[in-house]
DNA sequence: GGTAGACCTGGACGC
DNA sequence: GCGTCCAGGTCTACC
């Protein structure tokens, strides 16, 4: 008989606003079905992978997530799987903390938005992160579709997971270049991949007991990771005192903020700006950016992941 | 420490 | 439909 795990969230949590929080949710293996507003995708476990549905009920006093797979999971898949949907979703997260981001940024404590949407692993989170350089949106869906399909292992529904590192270690960056059009990233890749599979990144280390400092000037030691990209990794593991600036930052600055100057004057400005937040840095700058997305796209609970990929090219948010 | 150029893909545009 | 240009972050070489 499939398995249904009921996961106790926080209570105010929200499963689609809080999916739906960062671009990830719209990249493969993830899907957000807009019309039952629920996130369904594969986890990988060792005796194979199973493809999940994740939905909200409004049980009180706290809401459950109630997450259906397609097959049975033992006693140790059910405890992996807890906590692999933990921090796709931030239930670790606790109202707490996002009290304390409203009290600092009171701009998100009508809508409550605080959580970002993150991947079930960190190795996919880099992945995704070194997928999402120097690249326009549409390439890094298209590269995380082809990653899965190519490289992934189907659940028992017939849909493919997100690669582990131990398979990406395995692969031929001809493979990663040639099928999965990653481009200069097959190496890199392949790389950030034997690192993880063989332990060499202390993953507690990095994720929770290392300062900031520390874990910032270590990630941008890893292959394919610049400033950009260590900051975004940051902020996925729930660091948020760090901004993440790239391309969009500087469009952002100028159309929206009204700065002025050059892209390094705006740079500084727009640390200086995002001073002020502190330990939730990131969040302000990022909800601001998610914000202005949607006053183009409409809400992000209703975004589809097939058509986002047009969505969201440069042309179009010039407009 | 700062800067220039290469890396690769795919969208936009002109013909 | 084809060819060309350009955006995008990281890395390396060089000053």
């Amino acid at each position: 008989m499939p398995t249904t795990l009921n996961i106790q969230a926080p209570a105010d949590f929200q499963l689609a606003r809080d999916v739906c929080s960062y671009g990830y949710f719209l990249l493969a293996p993830n899907h957000w079905d807009v019309d039952q507003q629920l996130m369904l995708r594969v986890l990988e476990f060792d005796n194979g992978p199973s493809l999940c549905r994740i939905d909200q009920t409004r049980s009180k006093p706290t809401p459950n997530i109630r997450a259906r797979f397609d097959r049975t999971l033992d006693r140790n898949e059910q405890k992996i799987a807890r906590a692999k949907i933990t921090r796709m979703l931030c239930l670790d997260t606790p109202h707490a903390e996002i009290k304390a981001f409203h009290k600092v940024d009171p701009r998100w404590k009508k809508s409550g938005a605080g959580r970002l949407f993150r991947s079930p692993t960190l190795f996919e989170d880099v992945i995704k992160t070194v997928t999402s350089c120097n690249v326009t949106w549409p390439s890094t869906v298209n590269m995380n579709r082809r990653l899965c399909e190519v490289c992934g292992r189907k659940s028992a529904s017939g849909v493919p997971g997100f690669p582990t590192a131990k398979k990406l270690a395995r692969t031929r960056v001809g493979t990663l270049r040639g099928r999965c059009r990653v481009g200069y990233r097959d190496q890199r890749i392949v790389d950030l991949a034997k690192l993880f599979a063989k332990g060499a990144i202390d993953e507690q280390w990095v994720q929770e007991t290392g300062s900031d400092d520390e874990v910032f000037k270590f990630l941008v030691t890893l292959p394919g990771i610049g400033p950009y990209a260590a900051g975004n990794i940051m902020q996925l593991m729930g660091r948020y005192s760090r901004l993440a600036l790239d391309t969009e930052s500087v469009r952002h600055a100028k159309t929206v903020l009204g700065m002025t100057g050059t892209d390094n004057q705006l740079m500084k400005r727009l640390k200086a700006h995002y001073e002020p937040f502190g330990d939730h840095q990131f969040r302000s700058y990022w909800f601001e950016l998610w914000d202005f997305y949607q006053s183009k796209a409409g809400p992000a609970t209703t975004w589809r992941r097939d058509a986002t990929a047009s969505m969201f090219t440069a042309a179009n948010l010039q407009k």
